[in-house]
Formats: structure tokens, sequence, C-alpha cells
RNA sequence: GCGCCAGUAGCUCAACCGGAUAGAGCAACGGCCUUCUAAGCCGUAGGUUAGAGGUUCGAGUCCUCUCUGGCGUACCA
């Protein structure tokens, strides 16, 4: 549709050159009555053609060649919009398109070819996946799933950080737990993890290998075996709410592999970085940053930014057109950093995309739940999607933009969550399957023979969501952001259920039922495309 | 102190590079089930978009300042 607008501009600037020289921009009006797209072209050119906004409309729209049987009427509207109002056959013609494509509908090929990677969750596994990381999880998910839909090959990706000190205080928190099992007095530190699990992974080492371990370091067996076992856990959490990924990278690996020390010298070679105080600094002034920065702390040890870098440089070798980071607000002040450094290696960094979504703040009993995995303070993601299910946990992680800060109110998630707007959509969807059941026995066959049939009102409203859903996953798309695909499904199940009130398929005249029908079978697909993006599955029954 | 993100209806949140009368859900109130699922539909009420300036044909959206909240500001990640 807008395509057809695009098309009839283009003719007409060949005669009004001033139309070249700015950008045409169609948008789908918020009111109704301002028709199915609107233009301000005429309201842009004022100043460059010092003539009343509504005149030059007047001008444009006389030199508008169109289609009768697909645009209805032009008007100006207000301080000088063009609405243009498509006829209903046309608009009709989306179910054909629909019912065709089928679970491709929506999907585009736009960015076939690209490889896309998508890095989220990274958790450390020092414990169990809380709702905080729940977050995190669904939002990477779903916009792999919807570079998918764009054309992206995505390759899901979770990195983790198993070399610096954090596993170091866990395999020790486990070794402390492992001595108190074997009847030995410990004075377990306040700053370890405090979590049973620990204990239980104690417990396990104690079956396993008896005493024989009294004297063993740390960071080998212990700091190994809760990793292992933790990581299991976390992956099994993950799959409770759908995720796999494809990759898992560490941070041991890159230092196993030489990448590190071979960082380090090529900073070095670069002359961009130096020693002081016994540490080594990055030079971070030299890169656009506010101060110089500790890559290796005078301990040895490397600051998270080294293998940062190095992590980000294997990505870019595998030759990604997109590599996108999902970061909590709190990660805000380090990647800047990190893309400093890659920047001054020559990579392009345009190619990276970090995704930053604000912090979620947990709410049970009307009290604020600080969320601490060291003080074992928190609510496992396990334990929500048990209470609630997978489908209102993606769903209620998705419909926020992510640079908003979102409450999760626990108590009214568990109580209310018929509430929760995912059954709004998930019961329209039903309700059609309902009606496809109900159809069959009444020899009702779905026709796009006689579309043109569908001009009540709420027929319309239907076909016009239905018409904006490519557009509305192509922006989704290419701006991350989940959250409308969710705003907009709820739109389109809303013009569902009113059709549904409105417009009845059984006891219609023949042609008008079947074409009710096809209407009704084209929702229900968007339904499920839609759904499917965000990982919510489509019921047939409620 | 400085930096990033935010502040929109009683609550949780939308609002597409600045567009027309700021919209949904929940909560409240009043209606609608002999007919494809009432997890639905219709209606009522609810707002100085935190506050003050500015930019322009036009500002919730852009700029400046103030207030409030979250997250940072390490030789933690």
């Amino acid at each position: 549709m807008k395509n057809y607008l695009e098309k009839i501009f283009k003719e007409a600037s060949q005669k009004l050159t001033f139309l070249s020289d700015v950008e045409l921009m169609f948008e789908i009006p918020k009111t109704i009555s301002h028709g199915d797209f609107s233009c301000n072209v005429a309201m842009m050119l004022t100043k460059k053609l010092k003539k009343n906004p509504r005149q030059i409309a007047e001008e444009i729209i006389s030199n508008l060649k169109y289609d009768e049987d697909i645009i209805q009427k032009i008007e100006i509207a207000g301080p000088g919009f063009i609405n243009f109002f498509f006829t209903p056959s046309f608009m009709a013609k989306v179910i054909e398109n629909i019912l065709t494509q089928k679970e491709n509908y929506g999907r585009t090929d736009k960015y076939k070819g690209k490889k896309a990677n998508v890095e989220f969750v990274s958790a450390n596994p020092t414990g169990p996946l809380t709702v905080g990381h729940g977050r995190n999880a669904v939002i990477g998910d779903t916009v792999a799933n919807m570079l998918e839909a764009i054309g992206y090959e995505v390759e899901r990706e979770y990195y983790f950080n198993n070399a610096g000190r954090q596993m170091r205080v866990l395999g020790d928190s486990v070794k402390q737990r492992y001595l108190q099992l074997l009847g030995k007095k410990i004075n377990f530190p306040e700053d370890y993890y405090q979590g049973e699990y620990i204990k239980e992974i104690a417990g396990e080492m104690v079956k396993e290998f008896g005493d024989s371990l009294k004297n063993e370091n740390p960071e080998g067996k212990f700091k190994e075996k809760a990793e292992g076992v933790i990581f299991n856990d976390i992956k099994k959490s993950l799959k409770l709410l759908g995720l796999e990924f494809d990759t898992f990278s560490n941070e041991n690996t890159l230092f196993e592999e030489g990448k590190i020390e071979a960082l380090l010298s090529t900073f070095n070679k670069k002359n961009l970085s130096y020693e002081k105080d016994n540490a080594v600094w990055l030079k971070f002034t030299k890169l656009g940053g506010e101060q110089d920065k500790v890559i290796v702390k005078s301990s040895g040890e490397p600051t998270y930014r080294l293998p940062d870098i190095a992590y980000h440089i294997t990505k870019f070798d595998r030759g990604y057109d997109l590599i996108v980071d999902v970061f909590g607000s709190d990660h805000a002040a380090a990647y800047p950093d990190v893309l400093a450094g890659l920047k001054a290696l020559d990579y392009d960094t345009d190619k990276v995309k970090v995704l930053i979504y604000q912090f979620v703040t947990i709410l049970e009993d009307g009290e604020v739940v600080k969320m601490s995995t060291r003080k074992a303070n928190y609510v496992t993601l396990d334990e929500l999607v048990d209470e609630v299910g997978s489908d209102v946990v993606r769903y209620f992680f998705n419909m926020r933009n992510t640079s908003s800060h979102m409450n999760f109110d626990l108590t009214l998630a568990k109580k209310q969550s018929d509430e929760n707007p995912v059954f709004y959509l998930q019961y329209a969807h039903a309700r059609i399957c309902s009606i496809l059941r109900t159809v069959v026995e009444e020899n009702i066959i779905s026709s796009v023979e006689n579309l043109n049939l569908l001009v009540k009102e709420e027929e319309q409203q239907l076909l016009k969501k239905l018409n904006k859903y490519e557009e509305e996953i192509l922006y989704a798309s290419e701006n991350f952001e989940p959250h409308r695909i969710c705003s907009y499904l709820e739109e389109l199940a809303a013009a569902f259920h009113k059709f549904y009130t409105f417009c009845r398929i059984l006891g219609s005249e023949k042609k008008l039922a079947e074409a009710r029908l096809a209407l009704a079978e084209a929702t229900k697909i968007v339904l499920q495309n839609g759904l499917g993006i965000l990982g919510v599955t489509a019921p047939e029954r409620m």
C-alpha cells in the first residue's frame, strides 16, 4: 500500500520537482477518520515554497494520478495533512496474501545472506538464574527471533567469565562447605556464596571423593564441579523458557588459546598501552575516553576489559554482519571501553549493537526484593516459570520498552495471572480455532472470491490491522524493540474480538460467511506468527 | 560531584526520524450470554505528560535548568 503511494508520488514528482527535495513520509494515523495513510509533505515544504501548506497539498493532489480501484479518496485535513483512503476491496487483498504465505507472512528477505550473532544471558555460573536474568533472556531470544524474521541467519551465544576472582570465590565457597561437612570447624566468610546449592554441591563431593580433597586447591576440582553443576541447572532453567543456545563461549578458552596474550602484545606493539605502578594501562584518553584504564592488574591478572575485547575480536573474526550484545544497565559504563578498544584495532564497531535494558524492580508483598546471588537473596527464574508459566513470563518481559525500568510484582503475577494481556491474545487465537472446528460441521469453506463483501466497520478495522503487520515487524526488528510486537498484537486481538462480536460467520449469507471465514483464518495466521516471534504459544483451546 | 536511563490517568505502561482530539490494560461504576468460547463486547469516569524556560507552522517527543527515582562512576564483572 505504501509502495503504491510512493509510486504515484514519484510519478508526480516529474512535474512537481520540489517533491524530490524532501523525504516522503507516510504514516498510519492514530485516528480512523484520518484515513489509511497520511502524508505531511505539504507542511514540510511551507518554508521552502513560502506558501500555505493547504495550498501546496492542493497542488500535489491535483497532480497525483491514481487508480480508483485502489484509492477511494484523498483529502486535505488539519494544517495540511494529505490523507489517503483505500478502497475496501483493495484492503481485503491482504487476506489472499496471508493465506498464501501462511507462516511466512510478515517475514522478509531484506537481510537475506547476512549473519548475526546475539549474545545474551551470559550470567556467570555462580548460582541459579534469578527473575532479574529473565528480562535479559527473553529480550535476547526475541531479538534473535526478530532478526531471523527479517532475513538474518542468527547465532545465539552465551558467554561467561570462568577465569576471574568471582569463580575463585565460588570454588572456595564449595571447599569451605565441604570441609564443614567433614566435621571441620570453619569460618564461612560473609562475602562468600551463601546459597543452599553450595552445600548441596559440597555434599555431592563428599559422596564422590570422601575426604580425599581436603588439601585440594579451591580453583581445582571444587571450582570445576561447581561450574559444571550450576551450568547444568542454568541450561535447564533456560530450556523451561524455550531458550536454546547455539554457542557457549568462556573466558578460560580465550586464555588457553592465547588470545589474551596476543591482544596484549598487539596493544603494546601499537603503542596503545603502557606500564605504570606495576600494572598495564590502556590509553583510553587517546581513544576518546575520559581516562586511561587498567587492563592488567599489578597482580598479573587482567581486568574484565581485556578478555572482553579479546572475546569480541573472536566474534569479528567469525565474520558476522551484525553483533548484538544484550546487557543490563549495570554494564552501561563498561561497553564503551570495549568498543573503544576494538575501534583502536580498526574493527568496524558500527556492526556492534549494544542493547541496554533497564533493571527490573521485583516487588513481593509490596516490598522491593533486592536480588543478590552472593547473599542468596533472590527469587529464581524457575520458581517464577513454575508459578505462572513460560508464556506469561515471556510476554511480560517482552511487553515493555527495554529502555524503561519495569516493576515486576510477584504477588500480582502469581495471583492475578488471568489478567495478563497475553491471555487476551491467546484467547483470540483459541476463538478462531473454535470457529474453524464448528464450521467444518456446517460445511462452510473459506473463500477469497467475495472479499468485497467485507465492508462493515469491524471488518475493515481488522483488515487494516492485518495490513500493518509486515511494516510493524520490520520496524520493531530493525530497531530492536520487541514491545512493539506486543502492542501490535494487542491491537490486532482487540480488532478481532470486535469483529467476533459484531460479524457472525454462522448464520450469515453463504458468500459473506465464506469471506468472513477467510478473514478469521488470516487473523489466526498473523496471531500465530506474531506470538511465535515472542516465543509464546498459540493454544487451540482455552 | 560527574555520566547513562527514566518520570505520562489511582496502579502498570504505550504513543513509529517532532504531527491532527495523549492511548491501552488493571482497578472503579453501569449495561450485554436461547445463537461460532463472557479469558469477550459496549458505555461512564479518570491528565497542567514531574516543574520552569526555550527552539517552530506544530513539543510527551528536541535544547537548558531544577526536583525525584534506578544504574554506574575500581588494579570487581
